[in-house]
DNA sequence: CGTTTGGTTGAAATGTGTCAAACTTTGTGG
DNA sequence: CCACAAAGTTTGACACATTTCAACCAAACG
């Protein structure tokens, strides 16, 4: 039996990309071959920050971590929560310099493969490469999704569409159950996330509680009811271009 | 001489292409030998509708196009506005599935290219691959910021920010010259790109005039003082990942 | 157990939306 | 070239979603 760091049922990055396209032994094993430095990194830490040039890309194996944005007056909005699996800055192996930073939300397992070893990868691996690209064509359309969301709804179905979001996209990497799914993000950071004020979503969340909508305590999240809470959000899952066959909620 | 259609200085997807890279006489021969069914289509056309599953992709060779989504109950978001040069859909080569729809805000010249030639030239050209994945990742940067404008900024500097953004973009592809540029976008398309109501774009335009900041009438843009508005709208290019050369403004 | 972090509350201020009407410009056909 | 229609813009009054501020409370933590 393999360590478990490299079974690759156990390998976040593997698991992801064998949701998006079935992986011949060869390159699964590239995969798991890939020089990983792997890294503990406590909560609250910038991972990269906004004008970094990295020379290294990463993949969050544990935990949850938010890219972010600032306005030149110091507001915040974050545009992506990260769960395992995700690569979110991978572009930097094209763009040399980073519009965005990345921060944890919780104590994060971050594995680093270096830009060199990634390129080794892409020009042995064809697929794998088209496997990335799609991957960061599917962040594209979770972005287009993000200004829709925060640009035509008001804060309460604004609300519901991220948390059915945030569901949909934590059960395809297994980290979601049939009654919810573990949710660290704090008000502060629905706020950022959405577009509003901390007051304001927690006045949603109460009303959202009152509805029957959801159960939100702690790091816990309940949805009692999905279909109403798709219908609450307007949320229709076309745009995370899921397989068929992982199911929504 | 080249007939105009295919000479590289006239062909905005070359020009594109080449304000990323330095392309091989190879590969400019082998854009340029691309077959493009090219189309004119009139004003406030549908190209393409969410939920369609194209077998092409195409460029905008003139005209303004945009891509937008709608919400359950009919409210319109502008995600993007499409230029000269742009593949909007490129990235129906990995998702099956379109998530927007692109529509023309002037007439447009198109040119249609069948997935089967992008992937031909894909894999006898990794460099254009790269290019192109580089091209979607830049549109996955200006999302973001999008997310940001319309997520933490009020009304007047977000409309700041956008025409900002057109501004250099439309610079990037030789539309504007120093006085401004020609932007054939409505209060209406404005309104929706930027998440208010159309009577708040025309107040807002209002006092921008009123603050000397632009001059817009019809479809002509003129920016007395690029840095006041740039300002205004708290505009870094950064996220527009130009190439130093390619000043700005 | 005190301290910190995150959550909750109310009242007042405000940015923006809505509605409905009028006005202006642009384009088109007679 | 005018007349008309269509498209786009402007206006005012009022409604309302959301912000701001400031205080208080509850839970988590060392």
């Amino acid at each position: 039996m393999l360590p478990a760091a490299s079974r690759s049922d156990f390998n976040p990055l593997v698991r992801k990309l064998e949701s998006i396209l079935s992986l011949t032994d060869d390159e699964r094993q590239a995969l798991l071959d890939l020089p990983m430095q792997m890294a503990l990194i406590k909560e609250g830490q910038d991972i990269v920050r906004e004008g970094d040039r990295p020379s290294r890309s990463f993949a969050v194996l544990s935990g949850f971590t938010c890219t972010y944005k600032m306005t030149g007056d110091g507001r915040r909005q974050i545009v992506k929560f990260c769960i395992a699996g995700d690569t979110p800055d991978i572009q930097s192996l094209h763009l040399t310099v980073l519009d965005f930073s990345i921060t944890t939300l919780t104590p994060c397992s971050i594995g680093f493969i270096t830009h060199e070893a990634l390129w080794n990868l892409c020009m042995r691996h064809p697929r794998l490469t088209a496997a990335f690209w799609r991957e960061t064509l599917v962040e594209g359309a979770i972005f287009r999704e993000w200004v829709l969301n925060v640009g035509r709804r008001e804060a309460y179905p604004r609300m519901a569409h991220l948390l059915c979001e945030m569901l949909v996209r934590l059960r395809v990497v297994g980290l979601a159950d049939d009654r919810g799914c573990g949710l660290p993000i704090t008000q502060v950071e629905f706020a950022d996330a959405l577009g509003v004020s901390t007051v304001h979503v927690n006045r949603v969340l109460q009303e959202m509680r009152a509805d029957g909508l959801i159960e939100l305590k702690g790091d816990r999240l309940n949805i009692p009811d999905w279909e109403r809470l798709r219908q609450a959000g307007d949320f229709d899952p076309l745009y995370l271009h899921l397989r068929n066959e992982q199911a929504v909620a």
